[in-house]
DNA sequence: CAATCATTTTTGGTATACCAAATTCAAAAA
DNA sequence: TTTTTGAATTTGGTATACCAAAAATGATTG
């Protein structure tokens, strides 16, 4: 049996289905139709929705239905910006706390994804590249980091899918995590700085580009 | 009437008794008891419980009573590191984005701590000190560190206000929140990160002191 | 007397019933 | 035809009832 509690179930069927685009930003999220519709009663359902409205997928109206939200394209910055904080953050402290074996094993996920990278399915190859960098997040030992963190890729886990489908090159990825994998073993906090802003430099503009051609085409759709 | 809804308002009145001790940390909340002392049903407190949860004022345990957190030193201490690192980019990105008029009302507020200091009440002039750093994070003009600025500063309020019941001089808070406002002013990051280094250097060990003293009080009482 | 097992009680999880606010829609009046 | 009003419906908020798991209790046995 699982481990995980009914509501944290729903609540992850739901984000897949906000997140994969089968629930459209905008689309209210009815207590009772969607709790009948999974077979459960309205309590869990509730608490589900909750959960979301914490993960800023759903917004909650008082007395309304909540709805799916629909994160503006400055609101997206505003995480990114503090995503790439987060992450430079984590690399410094990482530098200090960051343990030998801790830092084999991300050499481990990184000769993985060098093998793979072609092969591989892009989706999987895309989670093995949010599991390297949430590794450096752990590795700063601090568990606030590390949470913070952990919520911020799934806020922006759509979004950084986009980009990252579009801008999908060896050379970005395996190179540049190479260089923080190497600054790190050496300890080297100024050079873990560079490799790090080098290899994220570019997030926020292709995400934002990704953000407004989307946009774009909805306007055309309609 | 209020706007505030009534899990809201629950969760509000347990926050007070928890970050004022009447709750003292690994009390267990009993969804019945402590609806039923409040008058309200157990639906309303259950989703109380779960607010107070994400703020990590209350641990969720599977099928047992939730208990009023106890964070570890290092808990604290990790929290302080994210929420220096907060209000340094906050104020780095201030110096970019803030307007005069944002940058005019926190002098009104210098203003108002330098004159009465002395005569207010501690706790009056810690919920000043609070805003006044809060109001920095806004002025990032980036809504999630804003919203992560007062969930830090939420969550640290007791260990804070005890370090600074200790550490109370009017040289640390007036002058040095003074030099980051000059800082600001003329838009000199450079600037602005050393006043804010001057300002927290000491927070985390302060606060470290604090509890380490409390926790060594706590074992005598025993 | 100690240990263990059955039973009772407590407690959180879930389902359901009820309520009040908000929305919708139709009928009537201008 | 348009506007207004009020009744019916929808929907989230709250209370309560029921269930199952866990803890506490106590009796029985070694």
């Amino acid at each position: 049996m699982a481990e995980e509690t009914l509501p944290e179930q729903i609540a992850r069927q739901l984000r897949r289905d906000i997140l994969r685009g089968k629930l459209p930003p905008g689309t209210t999220i009815k207590e009772r139709d969607n709790a009948a519709e999974l077979g459960v009663s309205r309590t869990p359902m509730r608490e589900a929705i909750r959960i979301l409205a914490q993960e800023g997928l759903v917004i909650l109206r008082p007395a309304r239905s909540p709805i799916v939200a629909q994160p503006s394209i400055k609101e997206i910055s505003d995480q990114v910006e503090v995503l790439i904080a987060l992450e430079k953050l984590s690399l410094e402290l990482a530098c200090k706390n960051a343990s030998d074996s801790e830092i084999n094993d991300l050499t481990a996920t990184l000769d993985y994804m060098d093998k793979n990278f072609e092969s591989a399915d892009p989706l999987d190859m895309f989670e093995v590249d949010m599991g390297f960098h949430h590794a450096l997040a752990v590795m700063s030992h601090n568990d606030v980091i590390a949470e913070l963190h952990q919520t911020l890729l799934e806020r922006l886990w759509r979004a950084r899918y986009m980009a990252a489908r579009r801008r999908r090159n060896r050379e970005r990825v395996i190179v540049q995590h190479g260089a923080i994998v190497d600054a790190l073993r050496a300890r080297d906090r100024a050079a873990a700085l560079i490799a790090i802003e080098a290899h994220l430099g570019h997030l926020d503009r292709d995400i934002r580009n990704v953000l407004a051609q989307e946009a774009e085409a909805a306007l055309v759709t309609k």
